[in-house]
DNA sequence: GTCTATACAGGGATAGAC
DNA sequence: GTCTATCCCTGTATAGAC
């Protein structure tokens, strides 16, 4: 078989110049998620990669073969991205910041990742296995966020009438979309230094943990 | 010139056998949703439109043409579609999940319209002329629903220490996140019949209203 | 494993008839 | 305005030497 166990030992290194594999992966890597899968060519990969064409079809045995290895790695990597955020001791406003911060933090770190799932899930039944491994991905993800969420309102910090899934789609999709249309809000009137991670979070989360409304 | 003005009189109509040109740009824009611009050839446009392919270069003289004519399209239609928001009687909790609302089903009424404009949001550098008509678009929206609710806050209806562009980015990105990844959370752990529209909007604008917090 | 050279297909664009 | 036929380039993939 050609295609290397990339499930194993090392993730994402930066891959230097000893291994054309890895040097292929992250080349491929950032070129789909930047134009997409189409608009990539081999010839483009092989470049940035500093091997050639031929070379990427010897590892790869196929264009699709080369995207597939990618999505898997993207996916592998954006889990172990979110484990270290669930042990925390402080109450829960405090945490619940701190979380939606580094979860911002860590997408910002891999946006490229992110921007690769984002249009692989906007594309149309291209490929159900990428697909798959997508959602996969993410749904762990979720999963313990609910989870997370869920005891929180067991221990009676949150709203018992709330369903914590909804409350996690909420602050995930103010992360996506910061993550994604940061670049677009950033000169939209009113929005100031909100662009900046940081004070997007504390004003996202000022929101979402005491609400709109005037009432007190 | 080869380019129709079609900035005029008629939008679209579900463009009808007559005319060519109509057909050709709801093929187009159809396509280029779902596949992207690179994965989308002419003579798939040439099919779908019921044209031969010459008969698209006749009209456009380029596939980039034509693709900047699709956006141009879609970005006035989008701006439509939320004109009817903003007159309303009610209490700002009603008023403001009815916005909510109204929004979201525009936005699904205009699904494919929306995908192409994220592919493009998504997409580094293609060209510049269609990211900037895509974001002018947005901006006055952005900025007609930000007016509104700073006005809410002058009456006293929402919390004076809130940003309300925030807020308005909060309510959007809710929207759009459902709007690109329902297909994908409908089967997560807890969602339930969140994945339909209408409780979507009320479990979000229920959070976003009163917040996370129990301390009432 | 890595390269150069090449086969082969698909797609953007044009010519010219009707 | 619409078509058929064609040009030519780009891009995937393979062959075969080193």
């Amino acid at each position: 078989m050609s295609l290397p166990d990339l499930n194993g030992s090392m993730a994402l290194p930066t891959h230097a110049s000893g291994d054309a594999v890895g040097r292929i992966l992250e080349a491929a890597g950032e070129l789909f998620a930047e134009h997409g899968y189409q608009a990539t060519s081999m010839h483009a990969v092989a470049e940035r990669a500093n091997v050639s064409k031929a070379n990427i079809f010897h590892h790869f045995k196929s264009k699709r073969e080369l995207y597939l290895a990618v999505v898997r790695n993207v996916c592998e990597d954006s889990a172990k991205h979110l484990e270290h955020l669930e042990s925390q001791k402080e109450a829960f406003p405090e945490r619940f910041g701190t979380y939606a911060a580094n979860m911002l933090g860590s997408m910002l770190d891999a946006e490229q990742m992110y921007r690769l799932i984002q249009r692989e899930l906007l594309t149309k039944e291209d490929d159900g296995l990428a697909k798959e491994m997508a959602e996969r991905a993410f749904g762990d993800k979720f999963e313990r966020l609910v989870a997370i969420l869920r005891n929180e309102q067991a221990r009676g910090q949150m709203r018992a009438d709330i369903n914590p899934a909804i409350a996690a789609i909420v602050l995930i999709s103010a992360n996506v979309f910061f993550l994604h249309s940061r670049k677009v809000f950033k000169h939209f009137p009113g929005v100031g230094d909100a662009a900046e991670p940081d004070r997007y979070v504390e004003l996202v989360t000022n929101i979402l943990l005491r609400g709109l409304l005037a009432c007190s």
